[in-house]
Formats: C-alpha cells, sequence, structure tokens
DNA sequence: CTGAAAGCGCTTACAG
DNA sequence: CTGAAAGCGCTTACAG
C-alpha cells in the first residue's frame, strides 16, 4: 500500500490562523457570523495550507454521506443513451455538492438486497434510479422505508399513483407529434416497430403512435404495430419484412428506438423502398446510420438536473413530464 | 428533507449482547481472536438488529474512504466500448469490498484541479484512470504524490518508463493476427482506416497492422493507411471510397474502430464490392450492422480485476498487457 | 464574535 | 479472550 503524506487538519489551519477549531469550522460554515478579520486571517492560513475539510469527517458529524447512489443495469445496446444520461447525472450531483457512487445490483426483487446494504451501511443519502420496469419494487421499497430517491422513468402501477418523485419524457407525445407529422407529409400507412413485451416507456411510445392514428383517422389495417423478436436490431430487421410484405406495407415506420430504427433501416435499404423511418433516442446510432436517422432526443441535462432538484424535496408526490425533441435526419424527411 | 429512522449502531449490539462494543468490533474485524461463545452470542444480536456497520465512522477511523475514482470522459459514441467497461469496473471494485465513486473533470492539466480536491478532501483512495492520452498529465502527477492509481491504457511517454501501472489490450498484436488472417484467406491489399492524429491505441493499432503486412511483404502500395476526416463514421466512409477509387483498390480493410468500420461498410455496401472489413471493440454496433462486424474483443472483466488488483499493489511500475481476442462474423469471414 | 465541550460511530493499540 | 481509553477530523449547540 502506498504511503500518502499527512492530510492538512481543521486543527493545524487553527494554529496557524491562531484561532480555535471550532472557529476555523465556522469560518467554512457560518462566515456571515464571524469577525470580518478573523475571516480573512483564517482564509489566508487556509489558502497557504491548501486545506479542504475531509469529507468522512464532515459525513459523520452532519450524518450525511454526501453521496448519491445509482445502480447501473447491465443491457447491452441500452448503453447508447444511458451513458450520455450518466454523465449528466454525474454533472447536476456534483453541482449540488455531492458525488455519485454508482452500483451494480441483480435484477429485480433480488436487487434490493444491494440497496438496503448500501442504506444499513449509511453510504449514500438518496438514490437515483433508472431502467425502471412496471411495478419497480425498488420505488416503494424506498418509499416505506424513507429512503429519498427520484426516479427516471414511470413505474406504471397497476393502480394508484406513481410511489415518489419521478422525471419522464413524453414517449406518447413525441411519437403523436411524429405521427401527425409523418400525415402532414402525406403518409397514411405508419406502422410501428416495438419491442416483445414491451416495459413502460415502450409501451407509452407505442400507445402515442396508436392514438394519433387514430385520432387522424387512419385505417386499423394500415396502422400495425409488431414486435421485434428478441429486441434485436435484427429481430427489427424480420419485422419491418413481415410489414413489407404485407398486402398494403406501410410508408413510415416508426421504431421505438433508434436501435431497432437500424433494423429497420437495414431491411427498407435491402429492398431499396422508400419507406420513412423513425428512431427513439437520439444515440450515436442516429448519426452513424447511412444518411442519418430522425429521431427523439430525450433533453438529457435537463432529466438530470430535475432528478437532482426531486431528491431534496420532502414532497415525494411529484412528477414532471419533459418533452421530447424531433431531430430530422435523412430517413425521414419531416418539414417544421 | 426527508426523516430517516434512526439506524443500528454498535453499541445497540454490544448493549443487547451484553458485551462491550470493542468487543461487537472485534467480531466484525478480527473474529478469529474472540471466543467462539461470545462470537455467536454477538453474531445473533447482529442479526436480530440486522446491524452494518457505518461506512463512514469506519472510514474515519481506518482512514481509508473505501471509494474509489474513476472520471467520466465525455466523448460521443466512444461509450460504446466505456460502458460496459464501466460496468465491469464497477463490479470488480466492488468484489473488493469498495464502491467506484465516478465524477466528471475538464479534459487535460485543468482536470488535474479535480484529482486534487478528491485527494484534498479524503474522498477516494484511489483512482482508476481511462481515456488515457499520450503523456497523460494525470498519470505523473498522482505518482508525484504517491496517490494509488491503476491506468486502463498507457500513456506511450516520449521518453522513460510508463509513470505508474497499467493494463492495456494489445491492439498491434490483434491487429497484426487480422492482418495475418486475412492474408491467410487470399487478401495481398490490406488497407487501414484510423483517426486523424491518432491517439497512442489508435497508433499502436495501425502499428501492428502495417508491422505485419510488411513482415508478410506485402507490397507499400497495396497497404496504404488513411485517417478518417473528423473520425466519424462518414469520415470513414469518405476514406474508403478513396482507397476504393485508388489504381489498386483493397480487399479487405481494417479500422482502428467498430463506428470507423461500420462507415466503411456502407460505403462498401454502397459500391457492392466484396471488401472484407474488420472493427475494434466488439461494441453493440459489430453485432447491429448488417451481416456483422468482425471485430476484436477486449477482455473487460479481466482489465477491470487487474486493475483492481494494481491498485492495491506497492510496486508502481508493473504493466499488464492483454490479447484481444477476434470475433469472427458476416464482414470478414475469417478462418481459424 | 469566539472558544470549551460533547458527540458523530467506528477502530486501534494496550492493559488486564 | 475482553474492556477502558484514546483518537479519527469534523460539526453542533451553548456558554461566555
Amino acid at each position: 500500500m502506498t504511503v500518502r503524506e499527512q492530510a492538512v487538519t481543521l486543527r493545524q489551519v487553527a494554529s496557524l490562523a491562531g484561532v480555535s477549531r471550532q472557529t476555523v469550522s465556522n469560518v467554512l460554515n457560518a462566515p456571515e457570523r464571524v469577525d470580518p478579520d478573523t475571516l480573512s486571517k483564517v482564509r489566508a492560513a487556509i489558502e497557504t495550507l491548501g486545506y479542504q475539510p475531509s469529507r468522512t469527517a464532515r459525513s459523520l458529524a452532519t450524518r450525511k454521506a454526501g453521496l448519491v447512489g445509482y445502480c447501473l443495469a447491465r443491457q447491452p445496446g441500452h448503453s447508447l443513451f444511458m451513458d450520455p444520461f450518466l454523465h449528466a447525472m454525474t454533472e447536476a450531483i456534483e453541482a449540488s455538492g455531492r458525488h455519485l457512487l454508482v452500483f451494480t445490483a441483480a435484477p429485480g426483487v433480488d436487487g434490493l438486497r444491494t440497496y438496503a446494504d448500501l442504506v444499513a451501511q449509511r453510504a449514500v443519502d438518496a438514490f437515483i434510479l433508472s431502467d425502471t420496469v412496471d411495478d419497480d419494487p425498488r420505488h416503494p421499497w424506498l418509499t416505506d422505508r424513507r429512503v429519498p430517491f427520484a426516479s427516471f422513468g414511470r413505474t406504471w402501477p397497476e393502480q394508484g399513483d406513481e410511489p415518489g418523485p419521478w422525471v419522464d419524457v413524453d414517449g406518447a407525445g413525441a411519437c403523436a407529434e411524429l405521427v401527425s407529422k409523418l400525415a402532414a407529409a402525406g403518409h397514411e400507412r405508419i406502422a410501428f416497430v416495438g419491442w416483445p413485451d414491451p416495459v413502460g416507456a415502450g409501451r407509452d411510445r407505442e400507445r402515442g403512435w396508436r392514438g394519433e392514428c387514430q385520432r387522424l383517422g387512419l385505417s386499423n389495417e394500415d396502422c400495425v404495430a409488431l414486435p421485434a423478436p428478441a429486441g434485436s436490431m435484427a429481430g427489427a430487421a424480420l419485422a419491418a419484412g413481415e410489414l413489407l410484405d404485407g398486402r398494403r406495407p406501410p410508408t413510415a415506420i416508426l421504431a421505438a428506438s433508434d436501435l431497432l430504427a437500424v433494423g429497420v433501416l437495414s431491411e427498407v435499404h435491402r429492398r431499396g423502398v422508400d419507406t420513412w423511418v423513425t428512431g427513439f433516442d437520439d444515440s450515436v446510432l442516429a448519426s452513424t446510420v447511412e444518411g442519418g436517422l430522425t429521431t427523439v432526443r430525450q433533453p438529457t441535462d435537463q432529466i438530470a438536473t430535475t432528478l437532482v432538484g426531486l431528491i431534496d424535496e420532502a414532497r415525494a408526490d411529484r412528477g414532471v413530464l419533459l418533452a421530447g425533441e424531433i431531430v430530422v435526419r435523412g430517413s425521414a424527411r419531416l418539414g417544421g
């Protein structure tokens, strides 16, 4: 184990400045109630020594870890959106004077054990939740124990309200808007390729698509939804093939994610048809694809800062729905 | 601020078990030197109370934060590989009884400030470094201050040895192997598409490609390297176009990353030629691309556990070079 | 405005 | 094998 030089402590600052340790602490935590002269004297000492209070000592005294926990989900491909989100989340937490502690946990109820340990050890003050699932067990568990948290994504409970504060992007709204613009561009047969057994967000997006198709009076036969087997790109290509083989092939296909959209697009390219395709997330894939993928950007920074704000509020019943932003590229040349 | 129920402390365990607090501490930290009867008595108390020691209190006493710092780089697309790496890293750190604290920092020398703060506040015991650049300032800075760290990636110093322990994947070796297999499959004109102003890893990969081409006696004119403008997919497609427009177009193209490979591949598809293409990283993109992308998998878990091991060792002069694994898919049907 | 006292919840030698 | 003492480096009321 490497030897580290002794760190500077409050005691040394006090002795250098010729004041008590308590006064140094006041300079740090309540400068308004210390004499201006003392203040500058102490601050000079802090400066020369390069003093910074020990996080752990402070934590022990204040009973706040200064850390927020965030569980990394293991979902390949999925990282496409979550990595930028994590970055934004980290910055937002830092802006609040805390740091983010990341951890891994088993999926579902088993994973609660990890949350319980973190709470029991007082390793974190709160949690940020993402990758929420329907009736996610974490939310009520944390609420019951009065552990502060904020969720990115709703849990779509069978009954009752969302258990705890949440932020989400209005997937239904964004997909409805896509349909509306597609229709304005002359499309009448608009299909949807989603996940098999769609989770909350997937269902929400599909709901928005279907709702707008109906509102516009498009025929049900012309607006069909198909799941992409395995939720994979290849699966999406298969689904697209099936749609295009139909008697009334769609002229536009909404995909529930960029990854699925790329699968759909590859099938469209293969056939050389002019079907318009849209994705969701504005991940690297969207700019990666030949011609570019029209997609929905999630306001990452805004999501992150809103989440951090919700953590610190007493009210556990707040939910914030943010709008997604349609980003137009080559795969669907949507107008204003 | 939400009210949290009072956590269980060592004191309560001691009183329930009818022993001193010190003995409870011994049960936790040196069970071998406590009487078996006392042991089970105390353990029973721990069990009933669901006691877990406070991380901060323990940290203060042991002078170890129990946290390892890791800086999230902001590089779009790049997340393709780094997200799985972060997950593996988190698990490896957890296996060692610590947690990962993630943070953001300005690039280059300015970012050192953030490292300095974390050290001054004793918020972390060590750092894991990634996204290393040539002559990365962080490594010597940490070494000088005797802050333990381990680096994923070399810093390729102008002179002297690597400053501090590192783990890296042998990019040169993997690319040489690709060339060798390509040649065995009959290819004689093997080009390379890399980054403009390649960083250490990019140069390393290119070096491996060139070395093997020369070793096999392939003509220099047939083995040309071209940078992808902007390091983008579109840039890679341009570079591929230029290569294919040459008088002696390559029959195989190595790309320095999956992202570049996808760009190359799109151009190859567009022209309908049968040029073989390989990537690097085995990211989601590799399975995303039509037909699949032949690429090099980095042994993520092994990298992570090796890094954690290096953190805890006193010797600062160790380096570990791991082999990449060639994953064959449709874009280059390489044999055994 | 400033300092002496107590305490946050542990661990680390050190007596017994 | 077990416990009393001291200490980790802060903050929080509370006197003065």
